[in-house]
DNA sequence: GGATATTTCTGCACCGGGTGTATGTTTGCA
DNA sequence: TGCAAACATACACCCGGTGCAGAAATATCC
């Protein structure tokens, strides 16, 4: 959970892998702001969790960070990316798995497996994490719109990326490409989404795994076998 | 294009219909609120689409529509709204597209058949309107990112909404309505952006209806028969 | 071990979106 | 005509975010 395999936002030289004077390791400049940006974020991170994230203005996580409010917006482009780079390494997670698969297989299987091993491995991105830190984080982010509207913006990554990993592995056409990437994509945070806020209000991981296996066994096999027979009513 | 079928944020009584003084039709006060309300919105969308939605601060609107700023947050909660409070009206279509289906119609063949019927009459809503004023205003809303956000927005809510026709008139479980209505909004999207996006800079609606309906055929057949036979590759 | 170029940090002033409040001004209604 | 409710306004304020100029730190060269 303190994944930070960040190495954000510096805009200067086009330096490749951050190496230190004379090249022996990360110099202390380096060092220096690593520990700077996980000081800003567990600061931020805390006092969110604490206090809520409305209620917590940037200033005082500055403060908190003993950091001016400058250099936090220089480590961090908005007050949202405080709590959401810790998730944007997942962005190309779907399209990864895509691109992984083991030859002969279905991309929608890859990733039916893979969302199931998740379930299995109490993975955050399964929404079936009851850590207490990330059951926390869950909840603020489903009570902020902000912070919602942020992680639209990841699934809208998440879905171009998919696109682009089915074009290129699975030989298809760029439309069937991206309209497959956005049904996908689409179940497959829902998935996630209605596990999280299950979570987020006091089910167990442990209670809620048969249903979340069950609904996603069901959502997959919808993506699978199509919407035609839906009941037709009336 | 100026359809403020609006009747919109007024906090004060729970009044019905807001007829006017001894119930002779809209009053004076009525008929003021909607003349302002009128004259905000088309302030800011003419000084927008002129000068870029960033660029105008919200205070230049104001001060075109011969209104103080406080009182244009007063009719319009965000500055988004300006401009998107025009399309709120569709968030909630394709559910009422799929309640008012005629008895025996599969929900998604209504969808279809909407859709299809949309790009036949340019309807702005399946992005193939190609008058001046939806042009400019596809590309400006295009353009810029809280913008784009916003209309996300509408999305979920339009997810919402059909999920809840989906149970309601197809007797389906919860999570498959959920499930199917994820995936059904997130192809519709990404149809109506597609079009929208190749309006937007240069194409024209008849230059682009042939390829528009092809794609769309071939989205809802993916939706309908499902992923299942997508190429495995390897 | 400096002297120097370069990066980073900081304080400060500023912009723009959005809100609370107190005080008019209009409208509805009796 | 007079009163209550709704509405508009000005003003001061908060907060997120940026531009800028200068100070502090770090890397590099001699």
């Amino acid at each position: 959970m303190n994944g930070d395999t960040d190495g954000s936002a510096r805009d200067g030289a086009a330096n490749g892998a951050a190496r230190g004077p004379a090249d022996g390791g990360p110099g202390l400049r380096e060092r220096k702001r690593r520990r700077t940006h996980a000081a800003i974020s567990d600061a931020a991170i805390a006092l969110f969790l604490e206090h809520g994230f409305q209620q917590v203005p940037v200033a005082r996580v500055a403060e908190a960070a003993e950091v001016s409010k400058r250099t936090l917006f220089a480590y961090f482009p908005t007050k949202e990316d405080l709590v959401l780079h810790r998730i944007a390494d997942h962005e190309t997670e779907i399209a990864r798995t895509v691109r992984a698969r083991p030859p002969g297989t279905a991309p929608l299987a890859a990733v039916r497996a893979h969302f199931l091993r998740g379930l299995g491995e109490r993975d955050a991105i399964t929404g079936l994490s009851d850590h207490p830190q990330v059951r926390r984080l869950y909840r603020m982010i489903l009570d902020t719109p902000s912070l919602v509207a942020g992680m639209e913006r990841f699934k809208a990554s998440a879905e171009r990326a998919l696109a682009e990993a089915l074009r290129e592995t699975a030989d298809t056409p760029e439309t069937t490409a991206r309209f497959a990437a956005a049904q996908i994509v689409a179940v497959h945070w829902a998935l996630a989404q209605d596990n999280a806020e299950r979570l987020a209000y006091g089910e167990t991981a442990d209670a809620r795994y048969a249903g979340a296996v069950t609904d996603a066994e069901h959502a997959f096999a919808l993506l699978a076998n199509g919407l035609g027979d839906l009941p037709r009513g009336g």
